[in-house]
DNA sequence: AATGCGTGGAA
DNA sequence: TTTCCAAGCAT
């Protein structure tokens, strides 16, 4: 690492003190930020909040998340005080459940175990649940001021190109993460950190990026060379299957739906889902929960995975109020309550059931 | 080291 | 419609 100062000229490499210049600017305001040149840091509790929630995942999909959390939840003792269910209601729609799960397991950690504190190093964030490197590096960074390198998809993608970097991902993480700690300045971290992730975010932009504007302009090697299109180099990538299944949506006379949590590892762990068949390449075995006249809707939900395409027949009944299902429980449901496959699910059942 | 794990918006 | 991809982590 070193420290930042003068500005980036051609055949200089980088400079942090640039890019310093030009967050003082153009920082973006967000809920969970503070801005440059504030008197105070941001509370490590919406930090690490953030930086969860936004691991894979888009700003925009955040906010409205971020915002409902820590109204409901401003402190992380009242975080680990919630019940596993109502967290995990509160997450449907955001993806990634596992991080959801580790939340909570993270913050009963702080609140039980730690008196309500964060570990102020990026050392002792790494032990806890769901904070890996990228999180420790950035928690410690921008909520307690440690220089630490902090390199996520943004800075993989501003180094591939100010270094131009031709070797193919995820064998290039290595050189990208090593150039990056090497840039990191001892001088303002969490704003340098904050810094290269918003470069990436509006100027060095995956497709079409602006480099005419860029405070890293000059020193940019793939810009210099004209390869900035084709950094990084992406992996190779593989097709997706497409699985089958059968979900059961029954409805008891008052409303209530037959629904069951999924075990806590796996696709979905933890979150309310309908009983059904297992998913496979295959057509699927019938496997309903009750006995009951299960109803064709003629209507699949269709939904793709990270790493495959489902296609789920939906079936529907409705049912006694002394029905006594061998799978799942009743219960009054929130369709917002559902990750995005269940609520398709839900949509589907519920038109169907309409129609009577 | 490679794989599993969500979602919605943009092109 | 399909593909791509966005502030990664656990195993």
């Amino acid at each position: 690492m070193r420290d930042g100062g003068g500005a980036s000229g051609p055949g200089e490499g980088p400079d942090p003190g640039a890019l310093l210049a030009w967050y003082d600017r153009h920082a973006r305001a967000l809920p969970w930020r503070v801005p440059p040149g504030a008197a105070h840091r941001a509370e490590p509790y919406r930090v690490w909040l953030s930086e969860i929630m936004l691991q894979q995942t888009t700003v925009p999909a955040v906010k409205p998340y971020f915002e409902a959390f820590t109204t409901r939840w401003p402190t992380v003792e009242a975080l680990a005080a919630a019940q596993d269910a109502e967290v995990m209601a509160a997450w449907a729609g955001l993806g990634y459940y596992a991080r959801a799960r580790n939340l909570l397991k993270c913050a009963r950690v702080v609140a039980g175990e730690r008196g309500g504190r964060f570990p102020d190093s990026a050392e002792g964030l790494r032990e806890l649940p769901g904070i890996g490197p990228y999180t420790a590096g950035a928690v410690a960074a921008i909520a307690f001021d440690r220089p630490e390198p902090v390199v996520d998809g943004n800075v993989e993608r501003v180094m591939a190109r100010l270094y131009d970097i031709d070797e193919p991902l995820p064998g290039a993480k290595a050189e990208m993460k090593a150039r990056a700690a090497e840039l990191t300045p001892r001088a303002r971290p969490g704003d340098y950190a904050q810094g290269v992730m918003d470069l990436g975010a509006t100027i060095c932009t995956p497709r079409s990026p602006a480099c005419g504007i860029c405070p890293w302009r000059e020193p940019c090697l793939a810009r210099a060379r004209g390869t900035q299109a084709e950094r990084p180099v992406p992996a190779p990538k593989k097709a997706k299957p497409t699985r089958h299944g059968i979900a059961y949506a029954g409805r008891r006379e008052d409303g209530a739906w037959l629904l069951e949590t999924r075990p806590d590892k796996g696709l979905l762990g933890g979150m309310l889902g309908w009983p059904g068949s297992d998913w496979a390449d295959a057509p699927p075995e019938p496997a309903p929960p009750a006995e009951a006249e299960w109803r064709e809707t003629g209507v699949e939900a269709r939904h793709t995975f990270t790493h495959f395409h489902l296609r789920l027949e939906v079936l529907v009944a409705e049912l006694p109020m002394g029905a006594e299902p061998a799978r799942g429980r009743f219960q009054p449901l929130n369709p917002k309550d559902l990750p995005t496959l269940m609520r398709k699910v839900h949509a589907i059942a519920a038109a169907a059931l309409r129609h009577d």
